[in-house]
RNA sequence: GGAGGGGUAGCCAAGUGGCCAAAGGCAGGGGACUGUAAAUCCCCCGGCGGAAGCCUUCGCAGGUUCGAAUCCUGCCCCCUCCA
């Protein structure tokens, strides 16, 4: 940081930021830092109900790692006074609240997903429950006396919801105060969400200005697109790529998205600049670059930061060898059938090898040239296996694979 | 407290006495094409059965009927409006 003009590190701050409130004010705290010689209190929350990152939750983590890197400290906050409350919203599924030890048990699983971005040294992790814990009912009306309920109907889905008399619980318009309340009791100078958390992150500076302190800058980092490109990458929707899934896992989910999306991916998830991004972008568009190969250095890099350089590699050889060569990939699971029958009918082998779940699949499997045994495709679903002692191959579908023997007895 | 709306397969959603294992969409699966791309196209998508066929499913429990997701009764749950 030492040798960064101001721009420069404001250049690095405010880079792939879809919004900052305000410009002003984040380059004075910038000066009075560097005049004081004292970091940046840099916070982001994070919800311990579910403590599985991915992709997306990184986008937020890169850009804590940036201010890291310049010197500044950075607060990893963990909602466990929320989490406890539990969130009434949640209808019939008997919510219940997260014990103490369920959430130091998710904080940990945090740690460890969070550190392989964060350096664990320089990252501070903060429980809010540590001061919201203590508020008093009457600290909460205080708290509660500090913002009115026009301004709160003033967020968008609050607007909507009221207007088409849906209900809003009561609960809900303190959870942004609450949030609030944190950046005040952490003495905040920045803090980093999502776009969807512009409300809060404002009413986050209003409640600093109600206590007396100086509002936080607020950035907003955009949301990361989940592998269908569409909607926003989640791990209810299926569409994520979570940071401790294996290598292979990985590289071949990244080898799936589309060329469009892998741009975004460029952008939001690499170390390459935008300029880097762009370059590589024009040389795809005129052909000097195949958009495959792009995308492997792509999904390399990502896997390389999660596992290693090594673990990348393998990853890369194994997808080759698999899609590319159309050969066995490393590890198969090994299934022994036992049973006293000469011969077996194919379907009868892929329900016992867990390949369908149920006969009827296993038929629609066969039916649809989805089955191989031992590389030759079997379509009758009446076909018989002569159950010999030699190992064999079972391929379903794309991708899925097991090893097969039987074991006799008579 | 009053009035009304609703619970259908993983999700959304049609169906109001037989043609309903239940339209359509999404998700998912298989195939073709390829760069395992994406897009597109074709097919499948409750279970058992080689098949014929059988079994279970439309909130839950009963009932009416030759026959019910559809009609009746009771129960449970969700939602909205008025107060």
């Amino acid at each position: 940081m030492k040798d960064l003009t101001l721009e420069e590190e404001l250049s690095i701050i405010t880079r792939n930021v879809v919004e900052y409130i305000s410009e002003e004010e984040l380059r004075s705290k910038l000066k009075r830092s560097r005049e004081e010689g004292r970091p940046l209190k840099v916070k982001a929350g994070f919800d311990p109900t579910a403590p599985d990152l991915h992709l997306g939750h990184t986008v937020l983590l890169k850009k804590l790692k940036e201010f890291q890197d310049l010197g500044h400290d950075v607060y990893f906050l963990i909602g466990d006074f929320t989490a406890m409350i539990g969130d009434p919203t949640g209808r019939s599924e008997v919510r219940k609240a997260l014990s103490r030890e369920e959430v130091l048990k998710n904080a940990e699983t945090y740690k460890e997903q969070v550190f392989k971005i964060l350096d664990p040294e320089k990252t501070k992790v903060v429980f809010n429950s540590s001061w919201l814990g203590k508020m008093t009912a009457e600290d909460m009306v205080r708290l509660a006396a500090k913002y009115t309920v026009a301004r709160m109907l003033e967020r968008d889905d609050f607007k909507k919801r009221f207007k088409d008399g849906v209900p809003i619980f009561i609960h809900e318009f303190i959870y942004p105060l609450m949030q609030g309340y944190d950046s005040v009791a952490l003495e905040a100078d920045v803090e980093l969400g999502g776009t969807d958390q512009k409300f809060n992150l404002l009413v986050a500076r209003d409640i600093q200005r109600e206590y007396g302190h100086e509002p936080e800058v607020i950035m907003m980092l955009p949301i990361l697109e989940g592998l269908d490109g569409v909607q926003k990458m989640s791990k209810s929707l299926g569409n994520y790529v979570g940071i401790t899934e294996s290598p292979s896992e990985m590289y071949g989910k990244l080898m799936s998205i589309s060329d469009e999306l892998m741009w975004r991916y460029y952008e939001l998830l690499s170390d390459l600049s935008p300029q880097e991004v762009s370059k590589k972008r024009r040389e795809v568009e005129e052909g000097r670059y195949h958009p495959k190969r792009a995308k492997m250095d792509l999904a390399f890099e990502i896997v390389a930061r999660f596992h290693g350089v090594e673990a990348a590699k393998k990853a890369e050889e194994e997808f080759e060898r698999v899609f590319k060569l159309k050969q066995l990939p490393e590890d198969i699971p090994e299934m022994v059938i036992v049973t006293t029958e000469p011969k077996l009918r194919i379907t009868r082998i892929l329900t016992d090898t867990r390949m369908a779940r149920s006969n009827a699949e296993a038929k629609r499997l066969v039916q649809q040239g989805g089955v191989r045994w031992d590389g030759e495709r079997i379509e009758d679903i009446n076909c018989e296996i002569l159950c010999d002692d030699k190992e064999h191959i079972l391929k379903v579908g794309k991708k899925k694979f097991c090893r097969v023997r039987f074991d006799l007895r008579s």
